[in-house]
DNA sequence: TTGAATTTTCAAAAATAATTGAAAGTTTAA
DNA sequence: TTAAACTTTCAATTATTTTTGAAAATTCAA
């Protein structure tokens, strides 16, 4: 496979991937693109080389940049912004859960709680229902620590993790 | 908060976290509703609760019991067929981690893979390209063989895994 | 200041995904 | 067999999400 190829087949399937993962195609494809990019673009280019529109562009950029891995880059003597991806996988992939945890994770807990707090006194649908939430609020929690407790290494966790795992 | 109402506060809930995680609004729902429903339960009553069509039902049962976390319950006399979920949690976040992994990290692997082979000889945008691509690979790997080697536990792998990571 | 360069916003249009419902298919009791 | 009970399929419809593009807003050099 020759480069172009390679570049397109990499961004195309990364903004596939996105999609299925509930993140929007174009927002994964800019990311895909700033990933492999050696310097900042412009916006300009990342409508070109990906065959969006502005308003796409614009706000596929923010959105990233809310997530906190992509940044913005002012050069001097150019009025156009510039952005670059953070690269560093380890950190990346540590923006990401805190992002999904605080935006997905969090919220489940606070239903969780609100709805295995009913009083079950009566049938036997409420019995479950309240056991089963309860052991879900259980679960959730735990999980959200280990995450919590994996992002905290910061340097290298996965490598940690994978060491931990197996001795 | 009375039953009814956590009841519904519940079910709608999973099914909007279920969209943010690229799983359709109701299938998350139908699996939310078997969550909680202490017998397994006729397409009928799937479809009374959650007031959608037969055809609708149908199709995201099936796409349930293909994700591993559904079973069909054939009562004894009932020519109908009943549902019931998957409600050991440990259970239930092993099959999901081993349906994604192959649907979605499988298919990443392959392509990385397929894309970091370019010989990267002339520019620095070929180079980077190559290197951008290895690491992820490299990356995306050791996150493969981490999720299966936690998976590998089976039994309690949350509460194993929580261990291993606080001592 | 002004105005050209650039970015953002957002209503409308287009694309995509989910849902319906009725016809076709399947199963089973008689 | 037959036919009633039940499930699946899928074309058409509906709902949701994404994208566009032009107007409004912002920034900054002169």
């Amino acid at each position: 496979m020759e480069f172009t190829e390679a570049k397109q087949k990499f961004i195309q399937s990364w903004g596939a991937l996105g999609s299925q993962w509930g993140i929007n195609k174009t927002m994964a494809q800019i990311h895909a693109f700033l990933m492999i990019s050696p310097e900042s673009v412009s916006m300009e280019e990342i409508m070109d080389e990906l065959k969006i529109s502005r308003g796409n562009a614009s706000m596929n950029l923010r959105a990233l940049i809310d997530w906190g891995i992509v940044y913005k880059d002012y050069k001097q003597g150019e009025r156009r912004e510039f952005f670059y991806s953070e690269k560093d996988l380890d950190e990346l992939a540590v923006k990401i859960a805190k992002e999904r945890t605080k935006r997905e994770i969090k919220p489940a807990l606070k239903i969780l709680k609100e709805v295995s707090a009913i009083s079950a006194e009566k049938t036997q649908k409420e019995i479950h229902f309240k056991e089963q939430t309860c052991k879900l609020y259980k679960f959730v929690s735990k999980a959200d620590n280990a995450l919590e407790k994996i992002t905290e290494y910061n340097d290298n966790w996965l490598g940690k993790l994978l060491k931990k795992l197996f001795r």
